[in-house]
DNA sequence: CTGGGCATCT
DNA sequence: AGATGCC
């Protein structure tokens, strides 16, 4: 298959059309919804950023203590190093290493635990909202990715500055047509947007970034990662297929996973190529119509899934794993150190749970890797206003029974039990003022003069509706250029973001930290224990009355609170009813510790490789470099020159030959690069080779997922305008 | 010696 | 409630 690309070549006019035109020309055959009525017609082009923060978590402990930035610098999560600074990945190391591997390829490593994912977690909302400052649509993508739609912002600055050809490119665009000229032009436009946001965030925040400027999102993550550290990459229209057709396998796509990737192997399908070219029928009876529609899309680089902003979390959640959790007692331990981090969170927050969901992951020698087990429940008014209200540990104590409970309807305690993970998660987030209960104005009353900040409204959102049709009322901001004297973000950022601005109106308590990441008040843990009764009160008056399962040691240990609601009528007839000994010890069997496991059913050592490159994608280019097929696709005639640095309108896989490692060829000077360049050039390797033949015959499946949400979420987006 | 989140779809 | 996918 090395040389498919040129097996299957084929007008590259009409493939290039093919997809270029396939949002417009959805012909008769798209028997599915009609194209979304909600946004209207989508621009034919779209412009999207991909932003994808470098090495996030050791960037943000290097700001949290400098001192880090210049030796090697590993962030650990139990046993694994999941990311690592720059320094550290010059001496060997990579991420998802074990500690073990990492230390013993670098000695000098200096690890930071990175458990506490919070500083994490509010640095990345920082991200997200400073960008969400300048245009509504963004959508976070995992804590260090960022996708935006600055079509609109784009058209603006088309009809503002028409002369702005003049500033477009430098240097030559290979294929520069006129016919294409604005579509090449707003990707221009499109770039050097994104080149100011990555400057915004390194101004405002100190962190660096890559970001990825396409048509559509799965083409601006995938060029996005073509030159790292802290380069942004344009992926022209007419590269599409080099990008995609050199990806070096299925898993490489965003959207393909294991699992799927592994269905896709079984039918015989294993490159971007064979994907192509299988006939839709065959993926439908594997997949059913719309994910094969879907899958087939990606493979030809289509992708009109909108940018769907993603506003506040739709659920909080706080976990923990361990090689072995077999107790009641340190189960319900686990829990309320979990929940009780959790709760200061939701208070935080401001918004009201309305669902609480216990997770647990169980040993197991078979099923090792997945398979969680969850239950969940609604949370009654009153712990829920708890939460809210600040009372945290009245909150956790309540809300440890119902843990407990969920947790006995998944584990039959008086049997041994071997778990691998807890965690716990607050979901059903309903903002205040949305009417909880009939007495919901008074206690928000109340809890509103406890709230530390003001809830006033602000009165920012004079802005009109402002729904579905691309927020392109949205003031955009001329940031970087000549044009509005305000500079927003120098206030922005600091002292009200935009979901500031939707927790004044909402009466959240959005976070207030400042920009600086020293501050940090640490989790303080909540006193949910301190008010216990006489232990032997509650010991022996009402052991006899306990649930089955439970052991009366554990019992004991209690604060009474606890003890009461574990002993209430709800609870204890939501217990299965077995009848054992309240008194049996639990026995623990000592289960043997697998240390190996096959990474897939495949054999083969290149998909195990490939498989444990995977577990984090987000390092591919450092990793699978030398996994690149060995067909090399064609280098335009032209390069692109901008800010002095040459960017390379190829695709991270194919873009150079083979012996050339994108990420050494980045750091080169540019008038080196441009040399290399010219010469790579002359090497004129066949062009282009269009590995797709009339792809999908253009039916195009409307995504309208996000009419439901995107509504919903829109209708926030009016208050994160900049006032 | 396999992390700690988040989201969507079914 | 589970599967799957992303980071």
């Amino acid at each position: 298959m090395d040389n498919s690309e040129d097996e299957v070549e084929e007008d590259e006019a009409e493939w290039r059309s093919s997809w270029a035109d396939s949002a417009a020309l959805s012909p008769a055959a798209a028997p599915g919804p009609s194209p979304s009525k909600t946004s209207g017609p989508a621009p034919a082009h779209r412009v999207i950023l991909h932003f994808d923060l470098d090495c996030f978590y050791a960037q943000v402990e290097m700001i949290r203590n400098p001192a880090l930035r210049e030796v090697p610098l590993g962030i650990q999560q139990k046993y694994i190093i999941v990311t690592c600074n720059y320094v550290a990945r010059e001496l060997g190391v990579t991420k998802l290493m074990s500690v073990t591997d990492a230390k013993e390829k670098c000695p000098q490593l200096v690890l930071v635990k990175g458990e506490d994912l919070t500083h994490y977690r509010e640095m990345s909302y920082k991200v997200t909202e400073l960008l969400m400052s300048y245009c509504p649509l963004v959508e976070r993508l995992g804590f260090d990715e960022n996708f935006m739609d600055v079509t609109e912002m784009v058209e603006r600055r088309l009809a503002q500055t028409p002369e702005s050809n003049s500033f477009s490119f430098k240097g030559h665009v290979y294929n520069h047509l006129n016919v294409k000229g604005s579509d090449y032009l707003r990707l221009a436009l499109g770039s050097h947007i994104a080149a100011e946001l990555r400057e915004a965030i390194h101004s405002k925040l100190g962190l660096t970034g890559c970001a990825g400027v396409a048509t559509n999102k799965l083409l601006a993550k995938l060029v996005s990662g073509t030159f790292k550290p802290n380069q942004q990459t344009t992926l022209l229209p007419e590269n599409l297929s080099d990008i995609i057709g050199c990806l070096s396998s299925l898993r490489k796509v965003p959207g393909i996973g294991h699992q799927t990737a592994k269905r896709l192997q079984a039918l015989g399908l294993v490159s971007i190529q064979d994907l192509q070219l299988v006939p839709l029928n065959d993926l439908v009876k594997e997949f059913g119509h719309h994910s094969a529609q879907r899958l087939k899309n990606l493979a030809i680089g289509i992708d009109d899934s909108p940018v769907t902003p993603s506003g506040a979390p739709q659920s909080l959640s706080d976990e923990d794993s361990f090689k072995k959790m077999s107790s009641t007692k340190d189960v319900l331990e686990k829990i309320q150190q979990l929940l009780s981090s959790l709760v200061e969170r939701m208070n935080k927050d401001g918004r009201q749970p309305q669902t609480f969901r216990l997770t647990i992951r169980r040993y197991s020698a078979t099923n090792k890797w997945f398979s969680r087990e969850s239950r969940q429940c609604p949370i009654p008014n009153h712990i829920g206003q708890k939460i809210t209200s600040g009372s945290s540990g009245d909150a956790v104590v309540q809300l440890v029974p119902l843990a407990m409970k969920l947790f006995h309807k998944m584990v039959d305690s008086s049997a041994a039990f071997h778990l691998t993970l807890i965690n716990v998660c607050f979901s059903n987030l309903q903002a205040r003022g949305a009417a909880v209960s009939g007495k919901g104005s008074i206690t928000s009353f109340f809890t509103q003069s406890t709230s530390p900040r003001k809830t006033q409204v602000c009165s920012s959102q004079t802005q009109n509706d402002s729904s579905q049709d691309g927020g392109s009322r949205y003031t955009d901001r001329q940031f970087g250029t000549n044009r509005t004297t305000e500079h927003p973000l120098q206030q922005t950022v600091t002292t009200k973001s935009p979901f500031s601005s939707e927790a004044a109106l909402h009466e959240f308590k959005w976070k207030q930290s400042s920009v600086v990441a020293g501050e940090d008040p640490p989790l303080q843990r909540v006193h949910c224990n301190t008010e216990r009764s006489d232990p032997r009160e509650a010991n022996n008056t009402v052991t006899h009355q306990l649930p089955p399962n439970f052991d009366p040691e554990v019992f004991k240990l209690l604060p009474s609170e606890i003890q009461k609601e574990l002993l209430s009528p709800a609870y204890v007839n939501s217990l299965p009813s077995t009848s054992t000994s309240p008194s049996a010890p639990v026995a623990v069997p000592s289960v043997p510790h697998i240390t190996t496991q096959s990474l897939t059913d495949s054999q083969n050592t290149e998909d195990i490789k490939e498989a444990v490159n995977e577990l984090d994608p987000s390092y591919r280019m450092t990793t699978v470099n030398h996994q690149r097929p060995p067909s090399t696709s064609a280098f335009p005639g032209e390069y692109v020159m901008e800010e002095g640095r040459l960017s390379l309108p190829q695709s991270s896989d194919c873009g150079f030959p083979g012996n050339v490692d994108p990420e050494v060829f980045s750091e080169l000077p540019p008038d080196v690069q441009r040399e290399l360049m010219s010469e790579w050039k002359q090497q004129k390797l066949v062009p282009k080779t269009p590995s797709s033949r009339k792809p999908g015959r253009g039916l195009m499946t409307k995504d309208k997922k996000a009419a439901g949400k995107g509504s919903q979420a829109n209708s926030l987006l009016k208050y994160f305008k900049p006032s």
